[in-house]
DNA sequence: ATACGTGCAAAGTATTTGCAAACGG
DNA sequence: CCGTTTGCAAATACTTTGCACGTAT
């Protein structure tokens, strides 16, 4: 499961009604955005998003680009990600509201998203214990995947 | 507790000591970033460092600020942090191999440390349940701080 | 018709690199 | 001395912004 999370279809209606009741139009650039997000693993670029527009013949700036995986982020429908290599990445955000952290692949350099209520808990608990009230919190663990340990 | 992790003097002396040791020479620059590091809260960039060091009437180039930190970072006597804000952020890592996680204000920008050994339990299960073997690992918690959060 | 959306090019910010001079062992 | 370290300036990489034009409503 590496792939979009979630059924694709669903979240680009989603999020297509939720920038209409924002007050957004409806553009050529935003749209694809949308598309491409709805396909992409978790974690793509911004280059990455500009990239499968043009394969899929879709022309749209790279600044469009930006623009829209802003907009998109500032009403909670992508979440911006940071693996700490100076490059922002961007995944469709459950509208549910569910959450889920990253692993990241040293060897193949895949990104694989899990959950875990316990390690959820944990958090809560570490920041309960520190007087802390998070509103977002951060996880990601580096190192080889199941496929790259196992060889 | 938001100053330099530890004794500084001790710190320092490690640095220096594994820095000779891995056939490096000493020269001005570094050894006032790693002099700066000692002192500085967790979590400083290096532009803070380049400053710091301004105002100690100690002159370095920025440049060099840069290249020290990727050296003392890739002998892991320091530990490179990002927290999605597009700097990297630095610290000396503990000799010892503890580390910890961070908690970040959203109010008034302070960095906080903290350590909690479920934390690392429930991530290295949530890793182990994913067949993952992860090297590393970061957690970074973004909200009120207990100052904040009272008011 | 009138904002809003888009593309291009230019600007901006953080970081890295090339190179000649200074310096440590 | 000779190779490492340093500072400066230029280059790079990613992202944001200014502006003229296109387009949805």
């Amino acid at each position: 499961m590496s792939h979009g999370a979630h059924d694709p279809g669903a979240w680009t209606d989603h999020a297509r009604r939720a920038l209409a009741e924002a007050g957004f139009r409806s553009g050529g650039a935003r749209t694809a955005v949308i598309e491409a997000l709805a396909r992409a693993p978790c974690g793509i670029t911004a280059q990455g998003i500009f990239d499968s527009l043009r394969e899929g013949g879709r022309r749209a700036g790279i600044a469009s680009v930006y623009r829209a995986l802003e907009q998109l982020a500032a009403l909670r429908l992508v979440t911006r990600l940071d693996f700490g290599d100076g490059v922002s990445r961007f995944e469709a955000a459950d509208p549910a509201g569910h959450h889920h952290h990253h692993l990241v692949c040293t060897a193949c350099g895949r990104v694989e998203p899990f959950e875990d209520p316990d390690l959820e808990r944990a958090l809560m608990a570490s920041a309960g214990r520190a007087g802390f009230a998070p509103d977002d919190h951060d996880v990601v663990l580096r190192g080889r995947c199941a496929a790259c340990a196992a060889r």
